[in-house]
DNA sequence: ATCAGCACCTGTTGGC
DNA sequence: TGCCAACAGGTGCTGA
């Protein structure tokens, strides 16, 4: 469910209500939902939280011990600080000395919990972040240089750049004008620089309007985002296309739905 | 390097 | 109404 502007909703929400709260326990009601490559969910006992960021898609919490505890939601995961009431499908519970709590809900039992020590980035095998200012058209042109493949494809693979799923990564090359199925490595430099600029455009939007919500997702308030009104194609198949009025299509993309304008994107 | 297929899970939706 | 297949904001592994 979450890209990089849900994500990121979700790590600005959390900030000030985590950031100083010191661990006292952890409770993990589904085994498979601590990743078992990090250190076991009981290490954070002891350990206060000094920040909360994003990460590509991941939720991170950095630790004054130095360790940092990070959080894949993947499709239908929830992190809720302080719930008013008992969560369905919780999985991890994070208890705080206040007596409060940092729940991790998640119905399809895909989201992640994943201690590391050291460098999470390394850890994590993820790129650079879209809205990096060392990402210039020029670097990321380099980035998919000589990548045969789809640049929808591409999009998603998060060792290059970090933070784009499928909605956006169709909303972006919407925006651009590029078709989905281009070859990544034959897109031009102006290609590429259109493309940055539509996925900055893009993701701002939809981090202002603190995300989309299509099925279930929801902030760290448990509210909906808004930006799922604004989609231009996503979802659209069989529609008027909003600048040509062409019927959107609908492929499958890396067993991904995909959506585009025949007639607009090139 | 790249890709298809499947695995992980549950819930909702749409077709017959 | 009911059953069942298809599909869902993601990633990770295997085998070709």
């Amino acid at each position: 469910m979450p890209e990089l502007p849900e994500v990121e909703t979700i790590a600005r929400d959390l900030a000030p209500k985590i950031t100083g709260r010191t661990i006292v326990g952890v409770d993990v009601r589904w085994r498979r939902s601590v990743d078992e490559r990090g250190l076991a969910a009981r290490s954070l006992v002891g350990d206060t939280v000094v920040g909360v960021r994003r990460l590509g898609k991941y939720v991170t919490f950095d630790l004054a011990s130095g360790r940092t505890a990070t959080v894949h939601l993947r499709m239908t995961g929830r992190l809720i600080a302080d719930p008013p009431a008992k969560l369905p499908h919780t999985r991890i519970v994070m208890r705080f000395e206040d007596g409060g709590s940092l729940v991790l809900s998640d119905v399809r039992k895909f989201g992640r919990l994943r201690i590391i020590e050291g460098d999470p980035r390394a850890a994590l095998a993820i790129g650079i972040d879209p809205f990096d200012p060392a990402l210039t058209p020029a670097r990321l042109h380099e980035l998919m240089h000589g990548r045969r493949t789809k640049i929808k494809v591409w999009l998603l693979d998060q060792r290059r750049l970090a933070g784009i799923g499928n909605i956006y990564a169709s909303e972006a090359l919407f925006d651009a004008r590029i078709r989905p199925t281009r070859q990544a490595g034959k897109l031009t430099l102006s290609h590429a620089s259109a493309l940055l600029r539509s996925l900055r455009k893009v993701m701002r939007k939809a981090i202002y309007h603190r995300g989309s919500s299509i099925d279930d997702y929801v902030d760290a308030e448990g509210k909906p985002g808004e930006f799922q009104k604004k989609l231009a194609v996503y979802g659209r198949g069989g529609l008027p296309c909003r600048r040509c009025q062409a019927t959107i299509r609908r492929a499958v993309l890396a067993q991904r739905g995909t959506f585009f304008c025949p007639v607009c994107q090139l």
